[in-house]
DNA sequence: CTTGACCTTACTATCATTAGAAGGTTTATA
DNA sequence: TATAAACCTTCTAATGATAGTAAGGTCAAG
């Protein structure tokens, strides 16, 4: 199985598939004689288990462990679920975030009559920058990007 | 006012001011005689105002629309309230995404005993891959960010 | 033997932000 | 006045996951 394959098996593009190998995430892939990457039944499964672990919101290094535990046969289930809560967190976090976003946006553009008139206090918002009643005080690092 | 005054009163961290300018995102700053940046507090009102735009979620691009619209007197308030109400489109549909992803691990998690044990339904989740209940198909490109 | 579909590496870009280096300026104090 | 601290300047690079591109090698079918 070469790389192409590999990817339209697994569900994870080339392209990613020689970056996960070059951040360490799988092991260097087996080279036919002319250099082609070849790719096993074990290593596309465990790519699946990274496509989905992706899909699940797992940062790589998150995968990283939960690959360790995968493979190590005398795991215990209680590491696996931490990990799994530990993710819920962070996600919940970040929903709470967003929907703080979400409600003040929705408060102030209810405000506005949206029409051909200039005044608008989504702006006046803006403007005041008092950071309403939803705000955070200090960026967390977790929703600032689009 | 100098970069690191400007910086205080806007809440904008300096570095992000010169990134700020050197985007286009605002007009290149004055400057004293040995080349330090000089702000007015028309210009730190500028930077207020993106600072709370970027707490509101909004992306660099979209924050200039809302500083075009902030600065012309004949704009139709309808114009930034479309700007909000897409952001909330945008916010919800990554929440959503996320509340489906939160809501497949406690899922699993609730079906993992957490103890000593190897056996996990969520390993076994991952490894199979099916993408379960609450998947998305592809990649919406909203959310892969830890 | 050519064509096209694949593979290889390497570099670039995204997006917003932070960090660092190396060097010049201003301000306050000893 | 000398000096140190605290600022400023530009430039470079990193983050995380992914996509794109370019230049070149390989393989299979026609």
């Amino acid at each position: 199985m070469n790389i192409g394959e590999a990817a339209k098996a697994s569900g994870v593009s080339a392209k990613m598939i020689r970056y996960y190998e070059s951040v360490g995430l799988i092991p260097t892939a087996g080279r036919t004689l002319s250099g082609y990457r070849v790719y096993t039944t074990t290593e596309v499964q465990m790519l699946r288990f990274i496509r989905r672990s992706r899909d699940l919101g797992f940062a790589v290094e998150k995968i990283e462990e939960l690959l360790a535990l995968w493979r190590d046969r005398t795991r215990h289930s209680a590491d696996v679920k931490r990990l799994a809560l530990e993710q819920v967190d962070g996600l919940e976090r970040k929903v709470h975030e967003m929907q703080a976003m979400i409600d003040t946006l929705r408060h102030l553009a209810d405000a506005c009559c949206g029409d051909h008139r200039p005044d608008c206090p989504i702006l006046a918002d803006l403007e005041a920058g008092h950071s309403g009643p939803t705000a955070q005080r200090r960026p967390t690092g977790l929703v600032h990007q689009s």
